[in-house]
Parts: C-alpha cells; structure tokens; sequence
DNA sequence: AAGGGGCACATTTTT
DNA sequence: TGTGCCCCTT
C-alpha cells in the first residue's frame, strides 16, 4: 500500500508575481533581468532542457526563476515540483532565493532538497515495500564502517587482510552505480577477499535490513527498488511531479541519474543544470558522462548554453578558458565578458623555492592588497590537498594575519557530538544497536568487550535488539555481579530518560541525558587539550537541538546534514581546497602548488589515467574561475611530502595558459623553468599525450621536466638574497626553532613560556605545573 | 582500561 | 615527518 501523500494543496496567492504574470503585455519584471539565453532557459518550461552553465553565467538565477516562472504562470503549484541538489547548503540557497522571488509560497515547496532527503522522504513512506519500517535510522559513514567490521567478522575473514574501510569503498562504488548485491557482476567483487565481496555485500545488507537501516547509498538504491518494483508507486510520483529541475548535474552518479530517469519518464518535464567542464568528483562516483550523453538520454532535449559571465576579467576568463580546450571530453563552451576594464590584470605567475617562500610571498601579496583597501574576506588560498593549508596558516599566525580554514572536520562527525547522538538516538530508538554499542562503556562503565560480545551474540540468537537482550540477561547470572549492576543502572537510565521524553523540553532533557550519564563529567575530568573544546561544542549542540520541534525531529536532521554554517564576521582571509571552492566567488585568488605530482596530483594520473588528469585539468578550471579581479598562480621547487624533500616540476597546466593573458613574475633572470605555451603550444603541452601517463619515465615529457628539474634548481642558488639569507639564519642558527620567552604548548603540562634553550631541549615554566625541561620536539607553539 | 610502542599510511568529500 | 590505529603490556 502507498502512505498517503501530504495534503498540503496549494492555494494560488492573489496577490504575488502570479497575478501580474498575467498580464501580456510586458514580460514580468524577473524575466526582464535576464540575458536572452537565460531567459529562453527559464521559458522554455516543457520537455528535457539541458542547461550548459559555464562558472559564473547565472546558474542559480535560472533555476530560481525558472521555478519562479513556473509558479507565477500557475504551471505548476510549489508542491509539483521537484527540485535536486546536492548539498544541503545548495538547498538552503535555492530555497532562500526563489523565496525572494515569490514569497512566502516558497514554503509549498515540499520536494525542494537534496537526492538524499528527498530520497529519504520518499522511502519513509513507502519503508514496509522494500522491507524496512518507516523510522528506520539512517546510518553514517562512520556506523557503516563499525557494522562492516562486524560482517567481516562473523564471515570469519581476516579484518587486517581485508579492512572493513576498503569493502566500504567498494560496496559504495556498487551502490553509486546503482548496483545491488544481486545485481553485482560476478567478476566485479573478486578482487576483495578472495572473491567474497559480493557475499559480504548482501551479508551487510542483510544485516542493515535487520538492524531497520539504510545507510546513506541506501537511500537511493532503495529508491530504485521501490520504483521497479511497485510500478504503481513510481505512477503515484510520476503524477504528483509536473516539473523536475536538477543543480550540478555533472556530478550526479548512475545511481541519481538512474533515478532521475525514472521520475521523469511521467512527465517529460526534466531540467538539469550543470558544467561538465566543473565536474570534479569523478572520484566519488559522479559521472560526467550522465551530461555528455543527456541528448541521448532524454530524446528530444533542448540544449541551451550560457556562456555569457558576469564573474570575473576578460584576462581570468581567457586563461580559464584556454586551459580547459585542453580537455577532450567535453561539450564545448567559451565563457565571455561584456564587461571592459584595461587595467584588469592578467593571471599572474610566479615560482617560489619551497612551500614557506611560497607562504611568505603569498602573504606579502595580501599584506599588499590590504593596505591598498581590500578586505581579507574578498581573498582566498585554494590548494590542492590540504597538508598545503599548513604553510599557509604558520606563516600568517606569525604575521598576525587572519585566516579561516573552510571544511575541515566538520561538527556532527566529531567524536563528543557523535557520541551525544547517540545517546539520543538509543532514547528515541532503543533498537538502535549500534548507537547504543557505541556510547554502552562511554564513559567507563566496566562494561568491556566481552560483555558486550555476550549481549551481541544473545540479541542475535533471539533476533532481538542488545538493549533487549541487555534487559534479558541482567536478570540472569550470565554477567558478572559488577557489570551486571552498572548495566542494570544504564538501562534504568535509558528507562527514565526515555519516560521524559514526551513531558520535558528536549532540550533540557538532552542536557539531562548528558549529565546523569556521566558523559559530561568524563570531558570535565579530561586533562587534555582539547577538552574543553569538546564541552562547548556539547553546548553548541544544545544550543542548536533547541531551534528544533523534538528530539526525533533533530535527529532526522542531523542524519543528513553535516555541516554547521557558523557565520563568521570577522574579515579573514579563507583557505580551503579547490574542491570546496567550486560554487564560490573571490575578487582575489590565491592558487599555490601548481607542480607535477601535486596538481595535477600523481594519484589521480596513475589512477585514472587520461580521465584523471582531465578531471585535475576542470579542478584548474573551477580554480582560476573563482576568481573575479585577481587570480595568483606559483609553483614551488621544492616541497617537503612525507618528511622528506622533494624538488618538482612545474605542473604542466602551467604550459597550458595561454601567454596573451598571463603575467610571469621574473623573480630571477636564470630562471627559465617552463615557458607559458599558448598559442605555439595549443593543444599539445609536454605533458598532453595520449599514451599511457601513468608511464612518465620514459616519455618526452619526463625527460623535458628532469630539464626542467635543473633550472628550476638553478633558480633556487640564485635566489633574491634576501631570501637566501633567511633561509640560511634559520638552519644555522640555534638548534632550535623557539626563542626565549615564547609561549608553547605541550601535550601533557599544556601552555607556558620558555625560559630556557639549550640546543634541542628548553626548560619551559609551565602555567599549571611550573618549570620543567622538555625536547623541544614535544612542544608546538602556542 | 589506560598508556605506550610498533606500524602502516599519507588527495579531493557530500550525504 | 606526523598521525592514527591496533595490539600489547601493565
């Protein structure tokens, strides 16, 4: 049986851009603030458009209007339209904005979210047909993993061989292309285990089935399910979508593009927005072929592109574009600018001897811009992979300068957080094992692995939840006396906290959870640094639970969202990776690291091959398109990896710019280490053939870049003095990095100041535990 | 159950 | 080089 759908009819509002809409004469005002192809990708409202949105065209004001549009012309009421995207910040915005252009209707949009949530809400309704029960948890990476170990074990197959993180990878990769266990082609899952990898898959399933969860790959696998399998349902969605829009269709995997088919085998009325030359998650399962192929997909597709940028200089946008025409598979756009400014700078080159010059210049060049009036805000450092972050954040903790760090490890995955969860999660759902396996001797209780084992192995036998079987046995003699009262405790805990939960305010009774479960007191009592970082974030967590209407309601939030936005006011400067930065917009870009090896990055190239490196060539392309007034490119000889040092070639996207739009900073005149190609060059950088990059060594372009390797050392000897001279203070100077008076922090006496430096080891007189002598290696700054 | 030593590992990240 | 994880010891 279908769950009936929400009644949420709509109302057309009399007042609103509906009722203007209606008169002919002269287009609605949002129509009017539309460049031509924007606006014949918003009106034309029926049948499969592919919308080609090039960095900075307009993207979002399209879908924004377009649903707008659709609404003011009563095409459609705000709860017949589906609307995709991929994150929950996408969401957020879209729904903000159409907001702006429709008002408070905006609140009928019920299937405006991401393929998550929205696969969520659909699979709740209808849990019973592919067998779960509608308040299934939902599980995250981090339970996946745990529940995987579990599998793998009860397989008997060795954990250290076959780690439960790399069968989480492959079963993800299944579930990404819309495979299930039944469905995996038998010689696909050979390579894990000795060929068990299937037979794992459907044991996890099986027991994510059993436990009444999905985790996140689920939830559109279990979509499919459901609409193959009960063709009545998908007919129900089939009627109830009139319009479906699509963001970042690029980087949609088979398993939404699978998804999105389906649903729009109804109506007809699909629109994906995307940028193939912007599809960078390759690596996570998206495919750029879902957009490559959309014509063929959705036959009689109307495909517009936009091309016309409102971002950044004609010099930015040349140079983006160029590098990019080095890329095969792609549809072809070239952006372009009405927009005049002679004095708009070219895209700047510059080398640097190893990552703290690079740092160091970097930061001079903002220190620049800041006396000039530019505010930090309006700048960002965009890296390759994110150990690069640490030069950066050194360097400018030692200049003063303010910096923020977008992504990073995010709220809802820290420990303290997922463990309150947890709790939570047992008070509302006590057949939730795996929350309730993971906070039952947290803090200490003695209740160890053995017995937890046992609970294990008796909730198994009676196929019932282990707080169940936790109630059973601590009525028998099975457990021990000491561990059996402190059971007994915890489950008359879960008892009391979970009679409270309809009477009290949620969040007060998540705070009460907090204290009298001694979790709270166990981050009191740490000594560590970072504890008290832990407790504020518990209160954060408070805090933010507080803005919800209950318990279940937080959770079922949590469950698909993970970041927190915190609003920073503060003028800092960001730094991030290239991969978080799609979708953002700076007048300043800083872009350091551009070496072989690092970027485009030698896993990608050996994994991936030709398709790797054009998918590092787009990550180049999202890089420079960030950028709006100033884009600054460097490259460093040398570069510390892994402890030891090494020296680089300058990345070939280097070669690939075209000359007529980039400036080469000159730092010396030796230094001759790449030449920027354009035009000679077009189409053929040293790097750019066809054959195998994985085997460099013997290829022209190696034995051009071991050429290269040579000047570029060369240019290090004959670097600027200055520099030289501060390289040389600093290795020949005191053994050591720390000066008299500073302020560090060590793991054990945390913070003090140095009072002493003999060679490596300082004498530091410790705020809590006064003067002692520690190696210096111990110690960081504080 | 806590702490230390040995060891493998070392892009990118959302839901 | 540094980290996080696992196992071993106490």
């Amino acid at each position: 049986m279908t769950a009936p759908f929400d009644s949420s009819a709509p109302v057309p509002r009399p007042g609103g851009i509906a009722a203007r809409a209606l008169g002919k004469a002269a287009p609605p005002d949002y129509l009017a603030r539309l460049n031509p192809e924007q606006r014949l990708a918003v009106e034309t409202t029926e049948g499969p458009v592919l919308v080609l949105a090039g960095a900075g065209t307009g993207k979002t004001r399209v879908l924004t209007t377009r649903i707008a549009h659709l609404l003011a012309t009563q095409k459609a009421f705000p709860s017949q339209i589906l609307a995709v995207t991929f994150t929950n910040k996408a969401a957020r915005e879209m729904r903000h904005r159409i907001g702006e252009l429709i008002g408070p209707s905006v609140e009928g949009m019920n299937w405006l979210g991401t393929f998550h949530a929205i696969g969520v809400k659909i699979l709740r309704r209808h849990a019973e047909l592919v067998g779960l029960r509608s308040d299934f948890t939902i599980l995250d990476t981090d339970d996946q993993i745990r529940l995987m170990k579990q599998v793998i074990q009860a397989e008997g197959i060795d954990e250290k061989r076959w780690p439960a993180r790399q069968l989480a990878n492959l079963i993800d990769s299944w579930k990404n292309r819309g495979l299930s266990p039944k469905d995996v082609p038998p010689g696909d899952g050979g390579s894990f285990a000795d060929g068990r990898g299937i037979k794992l898959y459907q044991a996890y399933q099986d027991r994510l089935k059993m436990l009444n969860a999905c985790d996140f790959g689920d939830l559109l696998l279990e979509n499919l399910r459901l609409f193959r399998e009960h063709p009545d349902v998908l007919k129900d969605y089939h009627q109830r979508f009139h319009y479906m829009l699509v963001d970042e269709y690029q980087d949609t995997n088979v398993a939404q593009y699978l998804w999105l088919r389906l649903l729009a085998q109804g109506r007809k009325n699909i629109c994906c927005v995307g940028d193939d030359d912007q599809s960078i998650y390759g690596w996570r399962g998206a495919e750029v072929d879902n957009i490559l192929r959309f014509e063929k997909d959705f036959p009689g597709a109307v495909v517009i592109k936009l091309e016309r940028n409102y971002r950044s200089t004609s010099h930015i946008l040349g140079a983006a574009s160029h590098l990019i025409t080095h890329n095969e598979g792609r549809l072809g756009k070239t952006l372009f600018t009405d927009a005049v400014d002679p004095d708009a700078a070219r895209v700047r080159v510059a080398s640097s001897w190893d990552s703290e010059e690079e740092a160091r210049a970097v930061g001079e060049e903002i220190e620049a811009l800041q006396r000039q009036g530019h505010k930090l805000n309006d700048m960002a450092i965009l890296v390759r992979a994110s150990f690069q972050m640490r030069s950066f954040e050194d360097r400018f903790v030692t200049l003063g300068l303010n910096y923020r760090v977008i992504g990073g490890p995010r709220f809802y995955e820290r420990q303290e957080i997922r463990d309150a969860l947890a709790y939570f999660r047992v008070v509302v759902q006590p057949s939730d094992d795996l929350a309730f396996e993971r906070i039952v001797n947290v803090p200490k209780r003695g209740i160890g692995d053995t017995t937890v084992r046992l609970l294990y192995d008796h909730a198994r036998a009676r196929q019932i939840p282990i707080i169940q079987a936790a109630d059973e046995l601590v009525h028998t003699e099975e457990i021990k006396p000491k561990t059996r009262g402190a059971l007994r405790e915890l489950l008359a805990s879960f008892e009391l906290w979970r009679s409270k939960l309809a009477a009290m305010k949620h969040g007060e009774l998540a705070e009460m959870i907090l204290e009298e479960s001694g979790y709270t007191e166990m981050w009191q009592q740490d000594r560590s640094a970072d504890a008290p970082g832990r407790l504020e974030n518990l209160k954060e967590l408070i805090r933010s639970m507080e803005e919800f209407e209950s318990l279940p309601g937080f959770l079922e939030h949590i469950a698909l969202v993970t970041d927190t936005d915190r609003a920073e006011n503060q003028d800092a400067v960001s730094i991030m990776t290239l991969h978080s930065a799609k979708g953002l917009e700076f007048e300043t870009v800083f872009l350091p690291g551009w070496e072989e090896g690092l970027f485009p990055h030698q896993r990608a190239l050996d994994e991936s091959g030709r398709a790797g490196l054009e998918e590092e060539r787009r990550l180049a392309y999202v890089g420079i398109t960030r950028a709006k007034q100033r884009a600054m490119i460097w490259f460093s000889s040398n570069r510390r990896i892994h402890g030891l040092w090494q020296s680089n070639v300058p990345s070939r996207f280097l070669d690939e710019l075209p000359e007529k739009h980039v400036e080469v900073i000159e730092q010396t005149s030796s230094y001759g280490g790449y030449n920027v190609g354009g035009v000679g060059n077009y189409g053929a950088s040293r790097f750019d053939r066809a054959d195998s990059f994985s085997n460099t060594y013997s290829t022209p372009g190696w034995q051009r870049a071991q050429a290269n390797k040579g000047s570029a050392q060369a240019h290090a000897r004959s670097a600027p003095r200055q520099i030289e001279g501060e390289l040389v203070a600093k290795s020949s100077g005191t053994n050591s990095k720390y000066a008299l008076g500073e302020r560090v922090f060590h793991q054990k006496f945390g913070y003090g100041a140095i009072i002493e430096i003999e060679g490596n080891k300082l004498t530091v007189d410790f705020e809590k535990t006064g003067a002692k002598k520690v190696v210096d290696s111990f110690v960081s700054k504080g």
